[in-house]
RNA sequence: GGGGCUGUAGCUCAGUUGGAUAGAGCGACGGUUUCCUAAACCGUAGGCCGUGGGUUCAAGUCCCGCCAGCCCCGCCA
């Protein structure tokens, strides 16, 4: 009902004009702002929506709030256009004002929505018709190569991936950006240790697998922190990589091609999308970096690196707080990347991506670092205007003892084991099921069931948190049959489906629809308010909304589905019915699928 | 020492630009099945919104202090 509000703001600032003229016309000249704070109800029982404003207005135009309500309220009846959408408001408590939308607008709207693949969510346009809309980047999953993806990856990349697919759903281009981490001194040890020990796996494809890359990786690891001449040969290989050695580039692309495909299949089980651009891309840039915050005179050279102190940032000794752009040793760290990649991504074509909006999906434990790095990045002037930069944090994925995740051993959880017991649970409970209701299903029901709902489960579980908070971890919560969970949002979706199955065709003769029940209008009522929602998460970023939008409308469902029988009524009550049936189901799938989540028939 | 985030029912969490009597789920207790999947629905109990001030007609929400937990802090990412 974005429309709607749109509308209804405009009649109630205009009532309000009308009624007020001198006092509002003096008020806007002194600045004074005049809003009515149109808002949604806080209760079904205030109606649809509440004007807030009273308040705030009686003391700019010196008097009651009531008698300020009456007279907006009186304004508002002689309008016959806002007449037709409500009924007569109700002046409530100290000088509330609640507007009910009249049953047969609602009807009208939800007669549109059933006709609307996008139920009601409008597509993004270009402020100036004759431009294309400008990209949205969304970097988020970011793993790290010759390392295995863990629980830690898990957040940004379930997080990131649903803000994407809103944001593609609202029309804008996405770019998904991996951000893998792909250079650095990490390989100059790994590519010396693996020479020492197995060096066919730095000239053969496939010769190891991502497991034994990972084992080599804390090998080499623990040689560096203990062997002086291992860490002088591991320095000098990095330097050879970072000149272009050959060699070098090709043992590099080879442990990268063993990495990224252990990555893609779990992309793949989550059916995430991602272009990768890791940190070796903006390689060739961070020069330009150094060079252009040098001229723009934010550059200090401190003990030998390269540093932007921090405005506002007080660090260790009571100093300011650097942005270390250029290590000692003439090397680059991670924030000069971050740099590179913020011009790279802001810049026009063909040399950058000509964004508007850059989205950072990652941990919270980074925000010292991005506010560092954005700060930089707008004294540099790299941020033209109208763009937006941010970082979108989230907590951490803690268990059941509030610690940071890890296995029984004490070990990082790895992703694909976590992603298995999920389904291996989901395919227990469903057998279980299956016994207990004598029910018999083929193989292939099960495994796809118990993957969906694996999946879908631990998706679910941790968007419909708000992303800021740390996040408990618990297979039990998250699998559970009821509650916010993804098997409810579920189930409610396959008890339409079960309706349909009866063989019921649907009516499109009937053109009046008929509603009668409170179940039905509250039923109505939710569903009108999807667009409203996404529009929000498209703003505020938090996909949890979504979630708890989706929870509620199949409660709401629920009961209407318990309360009132559906198809065993009379023409046109139950073409009406199954119209309300049909646009839940698409609301439901729809919002799942936003959340990248899939959506079964039969569970 | 500095910075960030968090603190709401027994547990896990919502709480929209500040709005009316603070919400949900789980768990607990009680009820509902001639009907479309009861994986559901209905009801009961459960609160000093960490704490002390301040701003406001109005504060869980904004500002300041304090307490507690988690995370980060110069050449790792």
């Amino acid at each position: 009902m974005l429309k709607t509000y749109k509308t209804l703001n405009t009649y109630v600032t205009n009532a309000l004009d009308a009624a007020f003229p001198e006092e509002s016309a003096n008020a806007k000249q002194h600045g004074q702002v005049i809003d009515p704070q149109l808002g949604r109800a806080t209760k079904a029982e205030f109606g649809d929506f509440q004007i807030n404003g009273v308040f705030a207005l009686a003391k700019i135009f010196k008097q009651s709030p009531r008698a300020i309500a009456m007279a907006i309220s009186k304004q508002l009846q002689v309008n016959d256009d806002f007449n037709n959408i409500c009924l007569k408001p109700e002046i409530a408590g100290p000088g509330f004002i609640n507007l009910t939308i009249k049953e047969n607008y609602l009807k009208s709207e939800i007669a549109a929505q059933l006709n609307d693949n996008r139920l009601g969510v409008p597509i993004v346009q270009p402020q100036n018709p004759k431009e294309t809309l400008k990209p949205i980047v969304v970097d988020f999953s970011s793993p790290n190569i010759a390392k295995e993806m863990h629980v830690g990856h898990l957040r940004s990349t379930i997080i990131g991936d649903s803000i994407a697919r809103i944001l593609e759903f609202r029309g804008y281009p996405v770019l998904r950006l991996n951000h893998v981490g792909d250079w650095g001194t990490q390989f100059g040890m790994l590519i010396t240790y693996l020479k020492l020990v197995a060096p066919h796996a730095l000239t053969t494809a496939n010769a190891i697998d991502l497991g034994d890359l990972v084992a080599f990786y804390r090998k080499a690891k623990e040689r560096f922190d203990n062997d002086k001449e291992f860490q002088s040969s591991s320095r000098n290989e990095v330097v050879k990589l970072q000149a272009g050695d050959q060699e070098s580039l090709k043992a590099w692309k080879l442990l990268c091609d063993q990495s990224r495909k252990e990555f893609q299949k779990i992309y793949d089980r989550l059916a995430v999308k991602l272009t990768e651009r890791g940190e070796s891309f903006y390689n060739q840039y961070l020069k330009d970096v150094v060079d252009d915050l040098n001229s723009a005179g934010l550059l200090t050279t401190d003990n030998g690196a390269k540093c932007v102190f921090l405005e506002g940032i007080i660090g260790k000794g009571g100093q300011s707080h650097p942005v270390i752009i250029q290590k000692t040793d003439g090397g680059f760290n991670y924030s000069t990347t971050d740099l590179a990649a913020i011009r790279y991504r802001l810049s026009a074509a063909p040399i950058g991506d000509g964004a508007h909006r850059l989205i950072y999906v990652t941990d919270a434990g980074q925000a010292n670092h991005f506010s560092g790095v954005f700060q930089v990045a707008k004294r540099a002037k790299w941020i033209p205007k109208g763009c937006r930069i941010e970082h979108v944090p989230f907590g951490l994925v803690q268990g059941d003892d509030g610690k940071k995740l890890k296995t029984r051993s004490g070990a990082t959880v790895r992703l694909k084991d976590l992603l298995d017991e999920a389904i291996d649970r989901a395919r227990h409970d469903l057998e279980q099921r299956l016994r207990e209701e004598g029910r018999k299903e083929d193989g292939h029901f099960i495994e796809k069931v118990a993957t969906t709902i694996g999946i879908a489960a631990v998706k679910y579980a941790d968007l419909s948190q708000n992303r800021t908070t740390n996040y408990q971890f618990s297979f039990n919560r998250m699998l559970a049959l009821q509650g916010n969970t993804a098997p409810y949002l579920l189930y409610a979706l396959v008890r339409i489906a079960g309706i349909n199955r009866k063989g019921v065709q649907y009516n499109p003769s009937v053109m009046e629809l008929d509603f009668k029940e409170p179940q039905e209008w509250n039923l109505i009522r939710e569903l009108l308010k999807f667009d409203e929602v996404i529009l929000e998460v498209e703003e505020e970023l938090l996909p949890n909304r979504l979630c708890n939008y989706l929870f509620e409308l199949s409660q709401v469902f629920n009961r209407f589905y318990d309360q009132i029988p559906i198809l065993n009524t009379t023409e046109p009550i139950r073409t009406s019915r199954l119209s309300l049936c049909r646009i839940t189901s698409e609301t439901l799938k729809v919002g799942l699928n936003l959340l990248g989540i899939s959506t079964l028939e039969r569970m």
